[in-house]
Order: structure tokens, then sequence, then C-alpha cells
DNA sequence: TATTAACACGAAACCGTTTTCGTAATACTT
DNA sequence: AAGTATTACGAAAACGGTTTCGTGTTAATA
């Protein structure tokens, strides 16, 4: 056991002062060259490093970033959080994860938690509980506070902040429009209630593309789940209750037990029925057969929001310009649809 | 903008002094019942709330712990992350992860920088580099300077610490002997080369359930890759070679992967070959057929780690002894097998 | 030789808490 | 009335750094 050196104990133990210590680890220029090198042979020896918890305390900046998400077991959450460590990490900043598990409640704690001097700033994206309550009053004590926030994904705009999201409606409409060159005139959607953010412009994807074609939109075809959670009961009933020969999911889960769901009944995918998911997660590579996706780009994704956290935390200026970027989806074509 | 408020600001706006704020907020018996009121009243008033930095100095507590892993975006690792951050939260901890991406230098570096004051301890997994260098300075490091270190699932025994596994020798077995009750005769296994501690410790299980039996060790119906990483190449080309009837593997998307290969030469799941994975993610539960697995039960080996960890870092005693909990795997039966 | 500049360092404040200890003022004994 | 106990508070140190400013010593200048 060698606990740890600090600038008291060099000093003692080289007869100087604390200062002299801190300022010729700095190699400042006040400091004499054999001080200098003393000091700092000593330390190496001793492998003196700084208390960060000290310099926090006096710079008032932690260099922790917390982030904040409703799921991690999500495919792109994980790969969000990835991303934003890799560039949080490489700027010398640790990311703090905590999870809301979806509840209004555990989001407001976990913030709380955090606002008190643990972190420079916010990476967030809301819990289903919260976009559905409507209510933001937490978002907003923290950004009063001076506290930057940066939300992905599921975002509100009652809050004034940065926001990174991909283009919802444009991955669904891409994903729609596909399905209709490809001839199919049965296309189901498969989503969640409006209230999230992303199922709602999703949803409106799927209409604008089928309302732009002959086909026209036949609210029959649309499914909408109380939740992200999986359900299968209602699925296997929509499923029955329908002749369908596409289906766009709002995630890859949906997506993948709803081939199945089709295999069971005797159809070959994609030639009597096609499927594209949102999600470009380990389940749509190695589904069988494999799921066309809208990839939302996740890591992209994370280190955008990473960067543009940063850069306000650092920035000097007290600019309250806020920016959104929209980050494009892409389709990634697997064999659940034609080539 | 209504910047933090401080025990000094309250102080200088009630003409008290700092101690007697501390001291009111605290419910001290030494402070008046009117000069309590007045300071509480106030503080709720403006939302005070004590600043965690200034805390952890005075405390030397960070109440963070940092979570070093190789990677995020398999579902054990997310699970085991969930699994900690549950315990964590509720005994008021922040969860601050690192990911190595199985590099040795991030991980040492990831570990310097939170050792300096960042956190209380450690729960993490080795990357497969620092298992195959056999390196582990860093944690001794670490170690030594008294900061508590659990290790979940990908541990050494060169250091002495508190650690997590779950029995994967015992996994195998319980796996391969399943098949040869089935009336499997050609078991293949799909492993790792044995510098990560857990594809030795399943290869094991596999070679001590064949000795037991009739069937014997064919080496040829092993083959093991260099990395965890998906080769495709290798696998199919293995696939093609053999005849088998049977296929463990190490991890989920090899099991999924070589389902896949075996559809593909029209072998019928699981009368023609059967498959075992390590792994109870999203991928096992929705491929087709579904993936019988040995779960390793991230969540609760998360729950674990934290606890024990949390237990160290809160004991006023200094004792030097660790133990090694080990956590039983169970099979999960899914269509892969015969039920 | 007196004045000034440069050099090398230390004292002290500060970041925001907690906590020990000292003490003025009041209340209680005898 | 003198001594003691109690109450209610403040001063100051401590946690581990950074940074400003002051100062004694030496060297350079006039």
């Amino acid at each position: 056991m060698k606990p740890k050196i600090t600038l008291k104990d060099i000093a003692r133990e080289l007869e100087v002062s604390i200062s002299t210590v801190s300022k010729a680890l700095k190699n400042s220029e006040e400091i004499s060259r054999d001080t200098k090198e003393k000091v700092q042979a000593f330390a190496k020896l001793y492998n003196y490093k700084p208390n960060n918890i000290a310099i926090s305390l006096k710079n008032k900046r932690t260099k922790n970033i917390g982030v904040v998400i409703p799921d991690i077991v999500h495919h792109f959450f994980t790969t969000v959080i990835r991303g934003i460590e890799k560039y949080a990490n490489a700027k010398g900043y640790n990311v703090i994860v905590c999870l809301s598990e979806e509840s209004f409640d555990k989001e407001v704690i976990n913030m709380e938690m955090l606002a008190n001097g643990s972190i420079d700033g916010f990476i967030m994206s809301l819990s289903s509980e919260t976009q559905q309550k409507g209510d933001f009053n937490h978002l907003k004590e923290v950004t009063d506070q001076g506290i930057p926030v940066v939300l992905f994904d599921r975002i509100t705009n009652e809050i004034d902040c940065d926001k990174v999201i991909i283009d919802d409606e444009l991955g669904a409409y891409m994903a729609t429009k596909k399905f209709i060159e490809q001839g199919k005139k049965n296309i189901a959607l498969i989503t969640t209630d409006d209230y999230l953010s992303v199922s709602k412009a999703r949803t409106q994807g799927y209409l604008k593309a089928l309302k732009e074609s002959e086909l026209g939109v036949d609210q029959s075809k649309i499914l909408k789940l109380p939740s992200m959670e999986m359900d299968e009961t209602s699925i296997k009933k929509f499923m029955d209750s329908q002749e369908l020969d596409a289906v766009l999911c709002v995630n890859e889960i949906f997506a993948v037990y709803s081939m199945r769901l089709a295999q069971q009944k005797g159809l070959k995918i994609p030639e009597d029925i096609s499927f594209i998911g949102f999600t470009d997660g380990l389940l749509s590579k190695y589904a069988n057969p494999s799921l066309t996706v809208v990839s939302q780009h996740g890591e992209k994704m994370g280190e955008v929001s990473a960067k543009m956290l940063i850069d306000k935390v650092e920035s000097e200026e007290e600019e309250e310009t806020y920016q959104t970027k929209i980050l494009e989806p892409t389709l990634v074509i697997r064999d659940s649809i034609f080539h």
C-alpha cells in the first residue's frame, strides 16, 4: 500500500513551498532550472499525479459528461454511447452513464444527482414517459443554471438547446418508397403511439410516401403499439388479420419477429412479403433472411453530440445560439427485400 | 441564468457564518430552532444543493465507480452495465463507463484517467489484448494504492482482488452433455484461442464432457479463432470440411452464423444438426430457429460485482481478504436443439 | 556607491464543503 | 453574588490543488 502523494508531501520532502512545487511541475519560468529538475525528478520517482477532484474544484470544470438514456440494451443507444465515448475520451473527458429505464422519475433523479457539480454538461435522449408526460422542467432547470445540454434522437422542441437527430421521416419515406417501387401494394406499418417523437416522424414519412403514390393510406394497415416493448400477441393478431406484401417496422425486433410470423404462414421473403426495419443492429445482420433496415448511424450521432457539447462547454462566449443537426439515414439493403 | 448558490451566498445574505449555515442545513443540535428554520427556508427557496465536488474533496469519496470493459456493443457487457447501474444507483453511486475496445493501451489510459481521484473503485473485465500480453501492472498499481477492484468475467489470477465469474466450464459441459444425451455423435466447438480466460474454460468443459462419454475428443472438430471478432471465412471453411450433427459456439454470433450456413446446405435444425451458443441476447431469442444458449446472467453479474465493490469501498476495516464469486450458468432451451 | 532590474521563491487567497474547537452570552446553581 | 453549565454561534483548519502578488537576494546599471 503506497498511498497517493500530494504536492504538500513533495514540498515537505524537498523543503520548498507548495507553490514552488506546483510551478516547477508546470515548468514555470519563475522557477530555477535546478529546482525544477529536482522537483520533477522527485515527482516522477514517486509517480505523482495531480488529484482530479481538487483540480475540478478549482477550475469549476470536471471533464466529465453525463449521458442519460432510456435504455442500454438496445443496439442503437449502445452505439451512440460508443460514439460519445470515443470523441469524449479523445478530448480527455469521461462519460458518466445513467439509465432512466424509460421512467420520468429516474430521469429526474439522475439529472439532479449529476447537476450538482459532477459534470460539465449533459447528452441525453428522453425517456418515453417524459415524452408522454410532456414535462420538461428538469431540463429547464439545468439549462437555466447554464449547464449545456445536447438532446439526441428523442428530443423536444420545448427546450432550447443543441439537438441531434436523424431525419426519421425521410428514413421511413425512403423505405416505403422502396416498397412501392418494387411493386408492393399492401404496405403495413408497425409503430408506436405518436408521443414518441421518432415514431411520429416515421409514421409521417410512411404516410407521405403512400399519399404521393396511387396506393393511398389504409389506416387498418397501421399498427400502433403502446411502447417500444415487444408485444407478440398484438403483432401476431395484426399480421393474421391482414393480407400484406410489405411491412415497415419502427425497430428491428418488431421486424424480425413479424418476419418469423410470415415464414410460419409459409410465405416467402421477399417474394411474397418484404420487410424493412429501423436500427442497423446485430439482429438485422444475422436474421434469416437478413433484414433491410434504415440505419440511424448511432455512432456518428454520438460523436456529433459529444462534439457539440464539448464545443459549448469549452467556448468562452455565452452566446445563446443553438443548432439542430439532422443526420441523413441510409437504407442498408439486405435479403428481406428484393435487391 | 441563475447560477448555483453556495453556502457562502446564504451566509452573506442571512448575515451568519458559513459554519452556521452548514450546520443548520444538517439540522445540527448546535443551532437554534429559529436560525435553522430561517436557513432552511432560504435554502429551499433558492434551491440550494451542496456541490458534489467540494464534498468529494473533503470526504475523499466521490460516489463514482469506474467501469472499464472491452466493448459495449455486445449484449453481455451491456446487461452487466445495467446490473451495475441498477445496484450502484440505488446506493447513490454514479457509473463512469470507459471502453478499452480490446486494447491494452486504452485500458491503461482509462484506468490512469480515473485513478487520480475520480472514482472510489473499479469494476472491470479485461481486454483481450491484456489477457494475451499477460501484463497486469496497471491493475497492480491501482490495488497498491488501495483502490478496490472487482474483476468480472474476463479475469486473471495474478491480481489479488474480488472476482465474479460464471462457471464457464460447467456451462460448456452442460451444453455438450445435452448434445450427447440427445444422441449427437459429431460435436464441434467453435471457440477462440486460450488466452481468453472464458474461452479456455469453455473449451475445458467441452473436452471434459466428451472424455467422459464414449465419443472421445477429435481435435479436428475444434475451431479456434484468433479473437471474438466475426470471421465468416474461417467458420464457413470449417463447417464445410466437417460432417457434424452438433455445434457448440462460444458466443451467439458464431452460433447464429453457423446455423445459417447449415441451413444453406439444406440441413434441418435440430434434426440434422443442433446448435448451442453462449450469451442469452436478442440474437438468440429472435434467430430462426431460436437458439439454445448458455445464459451468463449478465445483469446478475453486474449487480453482484457492484455489491462487492461498494461493500469494500464502504467498509472501515482494511482486511485484505478477497473472494471469488462463481455464478451458475443455465441452459436456455430453444428450437436449435430438441426439446 | 546608490538605484534599479531580474530572479527565485513563499505567503496567502481561493474553489465549496465539513468539522473541531473556542467563546460570548445567558441561565442555572449554591 | 460568584461560580458553573448550557446555548448558539463563529473562526479556522482541512481536503489538494492554482495563481496572484509581495519580497529578499543578487546582478546590472548609472
